[in-house]
DNA sequence: GCCAGATAGTTTCACATGCAACTATTTTGC
DNA sequence: GCAAAATAGTTGCATGTGAAACTATCTGGC
């Protein structure tokens, strides 16, 4: 009789993993800044594309659905930490950029999420780190998780 | 100005990766049986250990809330793939067991689950492989997520 | 130019899940 | 032995999220 354990079982255990990393995490932005995980996904996307962008695009790159980036977007102006501006070229589109409250924010944040990230991962070698990102990329490259902004723009509305 | 590239960050690599894995490997029991994923985790649970287990012990071990088991407890009555019976030494506590359905069920289903698992880590060598399931393991570890029975007993309820 | 279909973004709805309160039982301290 | 605390499991409530419908705008075919 076939058996599996789900303790080895490698869906499991990532999202075992998952869930726990993005507990462990979010605590530094949640309880800090009051901002969610789709809220830090679009300050994320915001402050490392250096130019504005549309919510499609941020939904698209963060593989989050187009209603709860609405709605993180939402959040997010009403406490004035993006700012939208029309674009006259396509009025259904609005281009999202961070406020100066939102970059000061955002710069306070990175470095110390980084920190969190190294010390989740210094239970690894340098290199172990570096096949273990390598395994990763492989992975979601298997499963198409991998998007150029060609790919995305290609892509149905997700 | 520090920076974080959101799809270089483990974080959120992991978490994607596990929403589009469980979603990927889900779909094979939903449409088939209609049984979701706590629902999978139970018979899961059960299948692997011979005897019987209480809703607490799948809990603990599947690491999802006591509610949500419980309503996965229930739906599986319901549909008659588990059964419970009381126990004497204490009857607070439920055993759980698969009925001959939920037997049927479950060997039907592992070769299929195992066979997308695989697929899954297709893309990587034997050697790789193992070397990830071993990083894995390390952060899981470093994390705490590794439970003996013994841990599960100690610790407070989930 | 106009109409059909596509697209950006919002909102409504249904549903899944975590938390906290609850019931029923058992264990612990005295 | 009994009261207080702990524990197994259930349930009500609040919340977050995806699907689908919706509005507004744009694009392509003709």
């Amino acid at each position: 009789m076939a058996r599996l354990d789900l303790l080895k079982f490698m869906p499991f255990r990532l999202s075992r993993l998952a869930a726990e990393v993005s507990t462990a995490l979010s605590s530094e932005y949640i309880e800090q800044y009051g901002i969610d995980v789709p809220q830090w996904r679009v300050l994320a996307t915001l402050g490392f594309r250096e130019e504005p962008c549309s919510a499609q695009f941020i939904s698209q790159c963060t593989r989050t659905h187009k209603s709860t980036i609405s709605r993180a977007v939402t959040e997010l102006l009403k406490n004035k930490l993006i700012e939208r501006v029309e674009n006259a070229d396509d009025r259904r589109e609005f281009r999202l950029q961070l406020t100066a409250k939102g970059t000061r924010l955002y710069e306070e944040l990175i470095p110390r999420l980084l920190r969190r990230e190294q010390d989740m991962l210094s239970c690894l070698s340098a290199q172990e780190r570096k096949d273990f990102a390598t395994a990763l990329g492989k992975i979601e490259a298997s499963l198409d998780l991998v998007q150029t902004s060609q790919q995305a723009k290609a892509k149905a509305a997700y």
